[in-house]
DNA sequence: TGGATGACAGATATCAATATTTGTCAGTCG
DNA sequence: CGACTGACAAATATTGATATCTGTCATCCA
């Protein structure tokens, strides 16, 4: 019936095709088998659950999210203030052109991350991770005021919630985002500016 | 069978009591009757529908916040930085406190507050009333940079929302909620300061 | 021999029949 | 008279009988 052996990947990129048809909560692990033309049974043989099927999907989606953004991030500005208003920037821009061209679908991948938090962990601390580069550096460059630049990065991840939490999804089609994130990231910059 | 005559509050009153007890999807306008001893078409005599007489419980509710808020709030401390860093820790632990006591009914008043949202819209502009008018205060005396109270109160909001905002209630009984709050506070007081 | 199958038990979801609730209003009673 | 009642239609929720799904495993077959 199908000329390629089956493997976990082909089993993957089937759930989220499943996924994007019919959402998290009316996917079966028999409508993946039926898509691949397989018993069900051979799908447990690749993965022990239908959770760690759904964990394995989310860490695919977020990892594709993560490559996207790391190429987005590149050129930014010359200084750390520009390079972090830009990060900052390009992550928001990120998540709500998503949210906004397939918001079932988005829907569907937050229920999965919700799922699966420690996958969803990994990737706060990637996008930390990035935060934290950028304001190490402008504190080495004497554009930041001197601090810890773990606490630094987590308290511009925290304050900046609003514009990338999935959780705050609905929020983002109002008129007034964009300003209210460009508020909060002047403030947060003049925040961490050396006096 | 009662003493007293049949007004708007005692309905309310008893609305709160049963949507205690039952939660905010059991709730009826037949419990609510029932615990006041009179025919459901009573309660239809004093609100015209269940949704309005929902709204009455969620706004008698967040007035009652707001009375036990301001009285709070008095003494912050004597300067602006000090009354805004005052301010803002009340409001979280005011809240905080709250959705620890009594998960379930925090829980029931998310609802009612989601499902009227005039209503909690006229509370966030309490509360960002209340801001504006310490940020004007500190731009006056010279301890904030200058500029538009208006737009800055509402970046102070929104850069903490993660700490106010019921929807992250969840997170607020993590041990390092206190930490990356005031991480953020220390943020943005920087940020505002005069230089 | 090793991947694939499908029958199976227990857990979960679906669906239609039944019961409850919402909202109205003509009528009761103090 | 005017606050209150309870019968009623339409909308919504509950229930329990039926069907589907998850996860296992003895068996098949290439």
């Amino acid at each position: 019936m199908r000329g390629e052996p089956l493997d976990a990947e082909m089993i993957v990129s089937a759930t989220e095709e499943v996924l994007r048809r019919h959402g998290p909560e009316k996917t079966t692990v028999l409508d993946v088998a039926r898509l691949l033309g397989v018993s069900h049974g051979s799908v447990y043989r690749h993965f022990p659950s239908k959770a760690a099927l759904r964990e394995a999907v989310i860490r695919r989606w977020l990892d594709r999210v993560r490559d996207d953004f790391a190429a987005a991030v590149q050129d930014s500005g010359p200084t750390p203030p520009d390079r972090l208003r830009g990060l900052l920037t390009t992550m928001f821009a990120a998540k709500w052109a998503k949210a906004k061209e397939d918001p079932e679908l988005f829907a569907t991948f937050r229920v999965l991350a919700a799922e699966h938090s420690s996958v969803s962990s990994a990737h706060v601390a990637f996008l930390l991770a990035q935060i934290r580069a950028i304001v190490a550096d402008g504190m080495a460059s004497g554009d930041f005021a001197r601090g810890e630049p773990e606490v630094i990065a987590r308290a511009v991840f925290d304050a900046t919630s609003r514009f990338h939490d999935p959780m705050h999804a609905a929020e983002w089609s109002s008129p007034e985002a964009q300003a209210k994130a460009e508020g909060v990231i002047s403030l947060i910059l003049d925040g961490i500016r050396a006096r």
